[in-house]
RNA sequence: GGAGGGGUUCCCGAGUGGCCAAAGGGAUCAGACUGUAAAUCUGACGCGCGAGCUUCGGUGGUUCGAAUCCACCCCCCUCCA
């Protein structure tokens, strides 16, 4: 019945590369294996570029095996070389280890803790590195892995052949510590299959092999395909830089604007990718969508379903509510309440002091962060492309904020909402 | 320790005394067109409404004038010991 599984991930274009190919299908149909993934904390938070993975752990529980996630709380100290262009910096473990306990909390909400038999756990692959001496690990695991291997490895080729660039010694040696994980997990866990980015796929093939040499099992290895654009851009970025699952860092309302705003070339593979809809519940979406005239409906169940997914169902309300008042509806037809509520919900909002104003509109607009800086506003301004409670501004209004945000011009007597552009809302409060 | 090559604005990457706030590409933002899409076209893209101010690893120096020349220092890469 798993290799059902496999061939919905295979339909959902979510198998890039499969160690073991001939052998897992028939081992994931003889019972419920144990698999795990790792993530390394480079940072407080997790962005959409883990949510494959994360998935993928859920996936696999769906169809009744046990996931592991694991958090890099050895590994992120030292950092993956692979693919990377240049040395990566250190962080301190202090560091780290606040960035470990963030991530264990974010990684948790995607798998489940109380399914029996298949119950998620989460482990840290420092517990069983902290204590390693130098020379138990170059005796025992050092000495099953030939460094002319290692230096033909696609993910650190780059670095070794590129001239002005290099690797230092501790990231060469960052595939050997996750091989290791892999080793350690399949004995304390009888772990047998590691999942990861294609990125990956040196190193877990480093953990088979030492899986096989340390313990003599067979296990396996699957890795998901690099998320694309169909542009070529990056995916995953934004004018604000990184969309990540922290609600902090990225809100629930700029989380569900990013999914919202997918191409029409990519939406369809983003759902198979980030959903969980039926791969033939999205073909028919799909079919449908190409026989209405104007805007599709995929990018609305898109951006619904991963912020479900991510924020819950309040997070998504909460993005919906602000979303459809401020596409849809008229500021001017909200109740005070209803404002309130969203700059509750994560609207981007300012309160300032009427008395005390800035001299310029691209002032205060650059200082409230609605522009990155004044050239953009006054780039905006210039096409008229700002406004106020629904009232165009231009350049001419620029050296007087206070007519602009005239007491007669505001809602409930104290609110005005600034549209920059087509997209970026910010909401001011004047007291 | 020795020899050589590098460090340029978000990224890649030109620039080797004034014409340089610095080519070109990418990313990003705004406008037109649209569907809060894509593609395309237009504009912006160090900061400042502006006058103007601050940049090219760091510190000093040469010069009327330096990202470009000199000295020292820091960092990276390659090869040799």
């Amino acid at each position: 019945m798993s290799s059902v599984l496999l061939e919905d991930l295979r339909a959902r274009g979510l198998v890039f590369q499969v160690a073991g190919e001939d052998d897992l299908p028939a081992w994931l149909d003889g019972g419920a294996r144990t698999l795990y993934c790792g993530f390394d904390p480079t940072a407080d938070s997790l962005h959409i570029g883990s949510l494959v993975p994360l998935l993928m752990l859920r996936r696999f529980q769906l169809a009744g095996h046990k996931p592991l996630a694991l958090v890099g709380g050895a590994t992120g100290l030292i950092g993956d070389p692979s693919f990377k262009a240049e040395e990566r910096s250190l962080n301190s473990p202090d560091v780290i280890a606040g960035w470990v306990d963030k991530i264990r909390a974010q990684v948790s909400r995607f798998i489940d803790f109380d399914a029996g038999p298949v119950s998620a756990e989460v482990v840290n692959n420092l517990d069983w590195t902290a204590d390693l001496d130098v020379l138990t690990f170059l005796r025992d695991i050092g000495k099953h892995f030939s460094v002319n291997a290692m230096i033909q490895k696609e993910s650190v080729k780059q670095r070794i052949e590129r001239e002005g660039s290099g690797i230092s010694f501790t990231e060469f040696t960052y595939m050997i510590l996750q091989s290791y994980d892999f080793a350690e997990l399949n004995r304390r866990h009888d772990c047998s299959l590691q999942l990861g980015g294609s990125d990956q796929w040196g190193n877990i093939t480093g953990g088979i092999d030492l899986t096989r040499r340390l313990h003599g099992k067979q296990v396996f290895g699957l890795t998901m395909p690099l998320i694309t654009k169909a542009d070529g851009s990056k995916f995953g970025k934004t004018e604000a830089g990184t969309v990540w699952l922290d609600p902090q860092r990225t809100s629930p309302y700029a989380f569900y604007q990013f999914w919202l705003g997918t191409g029409d070339a990519d939406v369809y593979n983003y759902l198979r990718y980030f959903t969980f809809l039926e791969v033939a519940e999205i073909a028919e979406l799909e079919r449908a969508d190409a026989q209405r005239a104007g805007r599709p409906e995929a990018q609305a169940v898109l951006a619904a379903e991963v912020t479900r997914l991510v924020h819950g169902e309040e997070g998504l309300q909460a993005a919906r509510r602000i979303t459809d008042s401020l596409f849809q509806g008229s500021i001017a037809s909200l109740s005070e309440d209803d404002v309130l509520q969203l700059r509750q919900d994560g609207l981007p909002a300012s309160t300032l002091a009427r008395a005390g104003l800035p001299e310029t509109l691209t002032q205060m607009f650059a200082e409230a962060g609605l522009a990155g800086s004044g050239k953009q506003v006054k780039d905006a301004l210039g096409r008229n492309a700002v406004t106020v409670n629904e009232r165009a501004l231009g350049m001419a209004d620029n050296g007087d904020p206070a007519a602009s945000f005239a007491p007669e011009g505001a809602v409930h007597g104290r609110f005005y909402l600034v549209r920059l552009g087509k997209k970026k809302y910010h909401l001011f409060e004047l007291i």
